[in-house]
RNA sequence: GACUUGGUAGCUCAGCUGGAUAGAGCAUCAGCCUUCUAAGCUGAGGGUCAUUGGUUCGAAUCCAAUCCAGGUCACCA
């Protein structure tokens, strides 16, 4: 149990045992103690003042007597300022916390609880390349399915791959047309970015299209409907639907490439799926569900034939559920996937990863699976995460200013490549072993870039700042991690950590006691980042962690302590620092070297 | 227009279930490498927490209104 809880029990109990009123952890408020004032834990009284007609001063006095006086192995003084009841938690405590845990790599981390829950992720399309966009999502999906893990839960991992649709067909086309039957092996192009080549080539050609027919005389409108290219494209989609062989070869050999480019890049990135849905096979799903509705009510047909489901009660407007030719839209096949979700896997709970731009269309999916009276409907949640904007504004395919992924992955690891170099201090690895450096450097600045953010939020990617691999950033909590290590294998050579079971007599120093303190609250921060679904509490958490042990480092020797006692404190500490950065970077699927 | 999310230092972001003098990184300036890795550390300057009003002993945090910015409101996915 934390200090903290701890703290909150004691508070209350001794409460009801010296007024004989019974509260709950909401009556007041735990925070840790500033700096400037004497103590670790703060208890502010104002909120108990009120209930209990007594001053802040004469509450402060005798919770205070009864905390030290009954637990007196916690805390050990306390002192009273303003209304605030600040305890100084025993040394001993925090000695007994490293001495126990310093060697367990998997403190902090939950029993397991029963709770199985699918995160889906990255959802590529088949026509364009990943962008950085995809990585924002692919980092946060992967990430926080570890969170959820190390919190106990069951995850399935899964990606709904879009490989079907008009936007398929515009590839499509335009290779045909255009391309007199290059492949990546003939263009050494990988083929994920040969395909978005020419769905590239499909707007060009397009736009060209409808600008010479406007140029005839004809309507904006009359011009995108006729351009010849669009045309093809339809037809293209209807021959898709039927099946015919040639198209139906072409598909699959194209979006081979696309699959077989984006291997390259999960791997690199580190991304992975236990379950991959391809929307060819559930975009019929969900049609059975149409007739159920419309049996239970939930749905009605309109005249035309097409089907509805009315919102409005709900503050939505009106939503088609399948079209008047019978063919379903994209919600119903959702529909459809959602319940198979459920039905193949069991899980307790379904979380998609999608930008916020699907805010409304997630409201209405769940909404709909309400109605429809589907089983842990209220348990689908959309992790929702805002969009990647540049410096100079949004990410636009029309004006070239998106950012590949491959290519922001190839100039992180080239970076860390070059400033690697320059600090020289790894000179004796093998080539192999600079390889991997140069990827763990690279990689972990860029993940750790884009998760340090609030997920919910809208964030900035500057190049610049993105490279630089100095105060906030991966590359800063990595070093200190190196840094541990090597004093580690200096002072234990590569044997067992330091066991010993001294008595350390001399009070802890302010510094070590700052990194204890922070060390203790890792499996609350765990917390918060599960039930927040929200990674950047483990940057955070980490980044501060590693600041806190920079400035003890720099202070006191570990290896030339004043003491032997203080010696084997300082090994235990830095050993439990560097298990926990190692274990919060996992997190965010971001290793750690054991040199850099 | 309706719904929705946001607005905190020059820039990027924490803090938001109300608590002590609002924090960090970058950038700027001044220092620290003959002792465990300087991708580090120490310090300085920099704020009308969008605005106004309300609730409260106490508001960046809660409520209301206003301003500004993003998103959505498709028989697209």
């Amino acid at each position: 149990m934390s200090i903290v809880n701890q703290l909150q029990i004691g508070v209350l109990k001794s409460l009801a045992s010296l007024y004989e009123q019974t509260f709950s952890e909401k009556d007041f408020q735990i925070n840790q103690t500033k700096p400037e004032f004497e103590g670790d834990y703060t208890v502010v009284l104002f909120s108990l003042v009120k209930t209990l007609r007594l001053s802040p001063d004469a509450i402060g006095n005798q919770l205070g007597e009864k905390l030290v006086n009954d637990y007196p192995e916690i805390f050990t003084s306390f002192n009273i300022i303003k209304g605030f009841l600040n305890l100084t938690v025993a040394d001993n405590y925090w000695i007994t916390l490293l001495n126990k845990n310093h060697a367990d790599i998997c403190y902090g981390k939950k029993a397991l609880t029963g709770k199985k829950v699918m995160v889906e992720y990255s959802s590529p399309n088949t026509n364009k390349p990943l962008h950085l966009g995809h990585l924002r999502n692919n980092f946060l999906g992967w990430s926080v399915a570890e969170i959820l893990k190390a919190n106990g839960q069951e995850v399935i991992k899964s990606c709904i791959v879009n490989d079907r649709g008009i936007h398929i067909c515009k590839s499509m086309i335009a290779w045909q047309w255009y391309a007199n039957g290059a492949t990546p092996q003939s263009t050494n192009t990988k083929g994920d970015h040969l395909v978005g080549a020419y769905y590239v080539k499909f707007n060009d050609v397009y736009k060209e299209q409808v600008a010479a027919l406007m140029a005839d005389g004809n309507t904006k409108e009359a011009a995108e409907k006729e351009a010849p290219i669009m045309k093809a494209t339809q037809q293209m989609l209807v021959d898709w639907e039927e099946g015919k062989p040639e198209v139906m070869e072409l598909w699959k050999t194209m979006n081979s490439w696309v699959y077989a480019g984006f291997d390259t890049t999960y791997q690199k990135i580190g991304s992975d799926f236990d379950k991959t849905y391809y929307e060819s096979n559930t975009y019929l799903l969900g049609k059975d569900i149409v007739q159920q509705g419309l049996d239970k009510k939930v749905f009605f047909k309109k005249e035309d034939g097409s089907i509805w489901i009315d919102l409005t009660a709900d503050g939505l407007d009106e939503k088609i559920v399948q079209r008047k030719d019978g063919t379903s839209v994209y919600i119903t096949q959702d529909i459809g996937l959602a319940l198979q979700k459920y039905e193949q896997f069991n899980i307790d709970q379904s979380i998609y990863v999608i930008g916020n731009e699907q805010n409304y269309h997630m409201k209405v999916l769940q909404l709909i699976c309400k109605k429809l009276g589907m089983p842990n409907a209220e348990n689908i949640f959309h992790l929702s995460y805002g969009m990647v904007e540049l410096t100079s504004g949004k990410m636009k395919s029309r004006e070239g200013t998106i950012v590949d992924a491959d290519e922001l992955v190839d100039e992180m690891i080239a970076t860390s490549q070059k400033l690697t170099e320059e600090l020289g201090k790894v000179k004796d690895f093998t080539a192999e072993e600079l390889k991997d450096l140069y990827d763990i450097i690279g990689l972990g600045a860029m993940k750790f870039y884009l998760l340090r953010v609030d997920p919910k939020k809208t964030m900035v990617f500057n190049p610049e700042e993105s490279i630089d691999f100095h105060g906030f950033t991966g590359p800063f909590v990595q070093y200190t991690h190196a840094r541990i290590k090597s004093i580690l294998r200096k002072e234990l050579g590569n044997g067992e950590s330091s066991n010993s079971t001294n008595e350390f007599k001399s009070p802890l120093l302010p510094l070590e006691k700052a990194v204890i303190i922070q060390l203790e609250q890792y499996p609350t921060a765990l917390e918060v980042a599960c039930e927040e679904h929200n990674p950047s509490v483990i940057a955070n958490y980490v980044f501060n962690l590693a600041k806190t042990f920079n400035s003890f480092y720099t202070e006191h020797s570990i290896g030339n302590a004043e003491t032997i006692e203080k010696k084997y404190l300082r090994l235990q500490l830095a050993a439990m620092t560097a298990n926990i950065i190692k274990s919060g970077m996992q997190l965010m699927g971001i290793r750690v070297p054991e040199r850099m």
